[in-house]
DNA sequence: CTAGTCTTGAGGTACGTATATCTAAACTGA
DNA sequence: TCAGTTTAGATATACGTACCTCAAGACTAG
């Protein structure tokens, strides 16, 4: 059977209460207990139940997510999530708030930081900005106590206690990676389309594409990046603009949420089904021209699994307990016709 | 707050006891009263603590794995993974024992399944073999109560209640349209190598393979199957033998475990760099190849995840909890030079 | 040495559920 | 209607931990 407190308590010769002093770091207990206490632990291997510990201490896990409000399906996909495991939730003792903020707007983020009450939240997570005052935002958090994870961008100057989220250079490579070698002998350009040059993903997207096509596939060229801003109308008008105007492109790269205007324009001439086309992010619209053969390959994150994994590293650090590295380290997917789930 | 048992005794106007029969099913209950029972629990939405109840009630998770013996790899990261979780499981209340039988021999399985007295077990995950003898020792597991999830391999027949694993005529379907577009506008044969058409795996990935070669890039064609049976020395002598015979072969699908037979052959010569090899598995080898361009992708499902899915969708089972599926659909994951975890 | 503080012990109650026992009430059949 | 059975209630204990109180023992400073 496993050791309890009273074995604990048997084995160091000193009482319960002193063993539960210890156990919760609670003053009042000499040096040298402690360490008999401690060496008692070591020596029947004895862990802690958290089930029977957070019946007994009435814990509520006070989780708050902060996400970007707007168009970004990335964003919306997370929040789905969210209301998921919220209604699921009444089994764990997780209580999650979500807390959306206008996207790229650090000034509302800032807010949201200063707003929260370290006395009643346990931990957050949030989609981060880098700016100073974020970053001095998350710090106070973290210094009163409260466990933080950033989630999709990552921000280490805050001192967060993980990134949940993919390596976004590795998954720009790997966009060059596919489409170089679909292309095959082709020639040409690669169009680029983004949200925007100012979020740091899809500026580490485009720099780990550039690199891959620079240095592996010479017959190809970028063009310069289409901003589309999340929204499908621009991204439609910009991108036929493009394809019109250069004759000679052979492939697209949508690096971001603009994945709708990106499938009408290419739907508007049979000619552009032979066009090479990596998108981001699986959502119906995108596994939709994955079948019909518009959209060649989608790259993707796990929504699901993304919320999960903060949810299970921020329950971690709040217990003190450790986690499974395996679990937690979020895959670069590769979608393509045949594997869709 | 959340209600409890008492509080639906209240509601329902009988006493705690009551309510316990109830919930538990036992006897002696008339059924007007399980019913205003129910009716309250559902009135308050009432779900039951499972931390609390398997604290009371001293429960432990005695789950059984029964894997093949053997080398083939993933079998073996199956059981890492089996060993890494039993490290872990002080934790919760789980008890792992893993047995191990001899690779394709439904026979040993047979017998394992009936050393299990299901009096002593809780859950069930198996990799199996379809055979009758199988199917029957599994229903009766079943029959007497104790969760069981398939690995790997499934077996519908025998009313087992979960399948964990991937769709594998898709993962041939895959490596079809990665192995066709990857070669782009040569043409020629494509090898396939292996373990045995015996396991039912090999042969759906086999079978997907063929559909996507045939219907879609006319300019390849498959090559009768090499039979490697998971030893590299085999795998070796056949695979150099029919590449010398076949002067045309553009590309080369590894479908089992045979890949350290695989890069030994590809070393062999630079002229083999050129082929467009996709295998299955990331293993240390497999990555070494991908990364120095031997492979040009490898298909993988993540073990650890299939393990950790089989231990939730047991305990699901056992604790009559709902699920979350998207946490539970193993995907076929695909990996590239630039997207390696 | 004494008063004061610091450290430890003993014991109880609580969390939400399971389970056992004993008793009382409500039915059933003849 | 009465005995016999079925159903229900009341109450207690337990699981492993947290946290509280009260009292007593061990120290420390003056």
């Amino acid at each position: 059977m496993r050791p309890t407190v009273h074995d604990v308590a048997g084995e160091a010769g000193v009482s319960l209460a002193t063993v539960d002093r210890v156990l919760n770091k609670r003053a009042g207990v000499r040096a040298a207990t402690v360490a008999r206490v401690e060496a008692a632990i070591v020596r029947l291997g004895f862990v802690r139940d958290i089930a029977a510990a957070n019946l007994a201490k009435q814990r509520v896990y006070h989780l708050v997510f902060i996400i970007p409000d707007g168009p970004n399906s990335f964003m919306r996909a997370l929040e789905r999530e969210l209301e998921q495991v919220r209604s699921n939730s009444v089994l764990d003792r997780t209580e999650i708030r979500v807390v959306k903020v206008p996207a790229f707007d650090s000034t509302a983020l800032v807010a949201a930081l200063e707003s929260l009450d370290p006395a009643t939240i346990s931990g957050l997570a949030l989609v981060a900005t880098e700016t100073v005052g974020v970053r001095d935002g998350v710090a106070r958090l973290r210094r009163e106590g409260v466990a933080v994870v950033t989630m999709v961008s990552d921000m280490p100057a805050s001192g967060r206690d993980h990134f949940v989220g993919i390596d976004n250079v590795a998954a720009g490579r790997t966009a060059a990676g596919l489409i170089g070698r679909f292309a095959g002998q082709r020639r040409g350009k690669v169009a680029l389309v983004a949200g925007s040059m100012l979020v740091r993903d899809h500026v580490e997207r485009r720099m780990g594409f550039d690199q891959v096509i620079q240095a592996e596939f010479p017959a190809l060229e970028c063009l310069p990046v289409l901003e589309g801003r999340d929204d499908a109308e621009i991204v439609r008008e910009l991108l036929a603009q493009c394809l019109e105007r250069e004759p000679n492109i052979v492939g697209i790269y949508s690096i971001g949420a603009g994945n709708r205007g990106v499938i009408d324009v290419l739907q508007a001439r049979p000619a552009y089904r032979d066009l090479v086309v990596v998108a981001h992010e699986l959502t119906d619209h995108s596994r939709k021209a994955l079948r019909e053969g518009l959209f060649d390959a989608v790259i993707n994150q796990d929504a699901g699994h993304e919320i999960r994994s903060a949810i299970r590293l921020l329950k971690a650090r709040i217990d003190g307990t450790r986690i499974v590295d395996g679990q937690e380290s979020i895959r670069i997917e590769i979608y393509l016709r045949d594997n869709l789930p």
